[in-house]
DNA sequence: CTTGATTTCAAACAACTGTTTGATACAATC
DNA sequence: GATTGTATCAAACAGTTGTTTGAAATCAAG
């Protein structure tokens, strides 16, 4: 029995995963994700115990599949912190906002939105290992900045790249459908990046705040 | 029968408010809500038709809240572009995480990240207006930049914002307690403006991104 | 007081939920 | 071939859901 066989467990845990990142947990019911995996009903609390257990088991398989899709890449030392956090910003939309991702994206921040207790400790556990590696980015770029406007400016970065998912319906709204049509991972990539960058370095040279009014 | 009376009607629409934003559409039943509102069963039914109904009667009011308790401020001819920036991310701040909001604020943003489709028009056309007002902010703040520029910027800002309200629970997990604790609203929003800010007046003084790698 | 409409209420409704059951099929082991 | 443990299945379970019902209560005129 091979580890990714079509077994049956196999098959629930992927028709969940579709299934509850288009419904949420509440609304999806396990009779339609087992009609979709070709189970029979009593499969989910035969391999899973029950809903809440498959929908666990659910997001922890979308997040590795992130992550192996779309893993963090390893720097040499010759690596400029500029090009990491190009780099960074990359990575962290592709994840979110892959067009052929599929349901995973959307199930992560399903589940970012509302964490489930049950999750809250693996959404924990898989982001903070990211907002460390950002910080230290930063920390190359902006020296002079203490913790707290480090880690501001690390929710500022992240924020540009999450908001092109959580808000995603309202940006259908709000431009033409051809520009949406246009906003690849590269270019929405890029302008973060310009966009943080410019910041960043402004900081870097002043080594102060700019004044205001 | 004054406007802001007792009526059953209007201790249903602010239960629902309070139950639909702590659980979601599904989660909530009409039965708990009718609990809290001290009402009848039948009389969600009665008075509002059905549960949709009365859970987009509970977004319009929650919308309606806010802007009635943060409005956008009216700027005369003499405020700068750089002083409008920084009181529209202030505003969007307050309505996003104020404090001592209460259910409004949640009920909104979990509406923008599922929009039920009765209510997408609703966010759209109470979106559209501010998002219109960002970008004329930006097209003084930038001009050189063309529209598609002028869009992705003003995602950039508004998605620093949001991201307070989406990713909190998040953020409470990846920072000190004390840390948090110091996240007042002004605080973070003289952090995006002094952010945006410096992004800003680099792209207007080079009249191109920066270079990169 | 009487009338007529509006509102409230307890009770029941039909439909659906996650879960359990016990029989059955299947494979491997002795 | 009998036995054992696992997997699948249709059926039923107990509980909850949103909604409906029809009678009682309430209220505003005539």
């Amino acid at each position: 029995m091979s580890t990714d066989a079509d077994t049956t467990p196999q098959r629930i845990i992927e028709a969940a995963g579709e299934i509850f990142a288009a419904k949420g947990f509440e609304a999806a019911t396990v009779r339609e994700i087992c009609t979709r995996a070709e189970a029979n009903i009593a499969a989910v609390n035969y391999h899973f115990g029950d809903k809440q257990r498959l929908y666990i088991e659910a997001v922890k398989r979308a997040h590795h599949g992130r992550e192996l899709l779309f893993p963090m890449p390893e720097w040499g030392p010759e690596v400029t912190a500029e090009t990491k956090l190009a780099d960074f910003i990359l990575t962290l939309l592709k994840r979110m906002t892959s067009p052929d991702s599929g349901w995973e994206g959307e199930l992560m921040s399903r589940e970012i939105a509302r964490p489930t207790e049950a999750c809250a400790e693996l959404a924990r556990e898989s982001i903070r290992p990211h907002f460390a590696v950002l910080n230290e980015i930063l920390a190359e770029l902006i020296p002079a900045a203490d913790q707290l406007e480090r880690h501001l400016t690390a929710f500022s970065i992240v924020g540009q790249c999450l908001h092109y998912k959580f808000a995603d319906p309202v940006i259908r709204q709000l431009v033409s459908a051809e520009e949406y049509e246009g906003y690849h991972v590269e270019l929405l990539a890029q302008h973060i990046t310009d966009f943080s960058l410019r910041s960043l370095r402004a900081r870097a040279d002043n080594h102060k705040p700019p004044a205001r009014r």
